[in-house]
DNA sequence: CATGAATGAGTGTTCATTCAT
DNA sequence: GATGAATGAACACTCATTCAT
């Protein structure tokens, strides 16, 4: 197996448990013995937790990003980008619970552990912002969203699925996800629509 | 100062700094430091820094929820009720915004953290989620909202509110909080009217 | 109540937790909940753990000290003077369990605490050794006992009654403890007859 | 050094320091710095202190019921047995007195530092017990000692042992310790004989 | 005398990180 | 590269002692 090969790998078992433990409550020899190798193993690939940390967030915004740039990319209409947009992200909840979890559960709540320097902004989530940020421009500009603060629907895309991770997450929804999705599109497109 | 008032003293400060720099990062220390009190000064009122930050949970929830259930209760209709449930808000970001986050950033990622036995699910902000769930139903019955799932509306409302708190925490936000308080109210409404 | 009953009445408390539950495991807010008093109460008669330790060892071997010196002081057999040693001892335990294990688990065995500066010998249980002393030579003398090293004749005496003591609080033995008396007199006087 | 042999060296040097200055005053510190590693060196062989004070008073009662067993083995009479059980007896107090120590001054008076859940009794001194259970009764059996119930021999053995262990200890006895062994045996062997 | 809240030095224990093998 | 024993700074929590009331 290759450095990046091996560097995923490891990355992929530190998102789980971080998601599942907790960033502080997870020890580096725990995820060592998860992937049977050494402790020293895992410095031979990062040089300190906070490094994996931040390389975890990194390999998720990116896969988000990036199936995001996609569906930005295809000739459909933005109402219908939405919705892929919310399918591939359920898709995600469902297959790789722990990328999702990650970013909500770790990332956007331990600021601190993440910032290096001055560099405590948004930066390791930028891209994944960035396609965004394209998405909801891009309606407004075709006439198919009204013309709002970005903030404003930034957070309401992202709030909203969000929470719904977070209920699905602490297993309170009664329902198998999915059965939200349309409601949830529906919900985001009512309060965008021109 | 009686007993209860220098409870909530603490809480206060606990709050405050587990918001600031995240639940591990804050030493018990650091907190008898803020208050001018020894170490032992907090364990005179709290038996744990576990019990510590449950009981600012409470303070937190239970400070919220009353502000809904009054709003609950006055007679005025459901756009209105949400409305001043946004302004009520606005106003606990602008003048305590240690208690949002400690809601949003604190509590609900380090729900490991707050568990005591079985009881690790949401009965810390029970209060709150029941008065959320008060205002809904009772819009829908009305005929003011459009019947859907509770936890999409529950997911909308909380969602843009904690994600805006995190954009204006982040310091991202251009223009005074305030400003979009009024297109948040219009988001949330568009998508839940009947 | 005057002070001297007032320091017993501490004593008698402090002489119970500690042979109960260990010196280093009693804390003084215990003594002082025991009593029904603050913990500043307990510091008006003593001015610190360590003295009512002291104090404590020496209320015990004092009165272990008187009752032999009584003894010693008849006008019968070394024999019988033994006798009536191991049956006021044995009445000791029966009645003031902890006094006994005051002296064998918790003096002892702790001696580094009761030290103060040099004086860490036996001097806080020397009027109860001279009386032993006495009883021994006596016997001798009378050629009652036959002539041994007053060390071994001490450690005889004191090693199977601290034996014994240790064994009963712990529960291990079987039968009465009076029923162990004659046999364990008899045991002692085989072993120190002329 | 195989991890048998480094557990063994910490018991050994924990051993020294819990008999000198007792259970309680004595920190992992002072045992990681007396073997010249670290505090954290001590915890990769032991969980806690608890778990080395116990390691170390099985370490010692294996010891001497080992050579007990050894003794009780061989082909001689009982008043030979315990004339060499006395012998070994003294030679650990001349060359590993805080074996011995360990046993009398810190096992026999910090039970409850012991106890693991239910089990607080002799457990961890059995074996020691066993052996010396077999020599009495083996001794009455042959006729050797006379029949005598078996707590008070016991208490007669253990407790003059004891006893001048003690007194060596607080450096008390005027003569070497060996001056005192063959009369020792004999006023034993007088309170046990049939 | 009596109180008990407040103090803070001190303890057992953890765990990210290192480095000799 | 890989290992995992060793390190030691850091933390939550304790409790003998003090002192303002």
């Amino acid at each position: 197996m290759n450095r990046i090969k091996k560097k995923n790998t490891i990355i992929r078992t530190a998102l789980k448990l971080f998601s599942d433990k907790g960033l502080h409550t997870t020890k580096i020899s725990e995820i060592a013995k998860s992937l049977h190798i050494s402790v020293g193993g895992i410095y031979e690939y990062f040089p300190s937790k906070q490094s994996l940390a931040r390389a975890s967030i990194q390999f998720v915004t990116q896969k988000l990003a990036s199936e995001l740039r996609y569906i930005n990319q295809s000739d459909i209409s933005c109402r219908e980008k939405l919705c892929q947009f919310v399918e591939v992200y359920f898709h995600f909840i469902a297959h790789d619970p722990e990328m999702i979890a990650y970013f909500f559960r770790v990332y956007l709540s331990n600021r601190e552990f993440f910032c290096e320097d001055k560099d405590c902004g948004f930066s390791l989530a930028e891209e994944f912002i960035t396609e965004l940020k394209i998405l909801i421009e891009d309606g407004v500009n075709r006439g198919e969203f009204r013309r709002q603060n970005f903030y404003v629907s930034f957070s309401l895309i992202s709030g909203i699925l969000g929470a719904i991770t977070f209920l699905h997450g602490e297993e309170v929804l009664e329902e198998d996800l999915n059965l939200y999705r349309k409601e949830i599109v529906d919900t985001i497109y009512a309060a965008m629509a021109a």
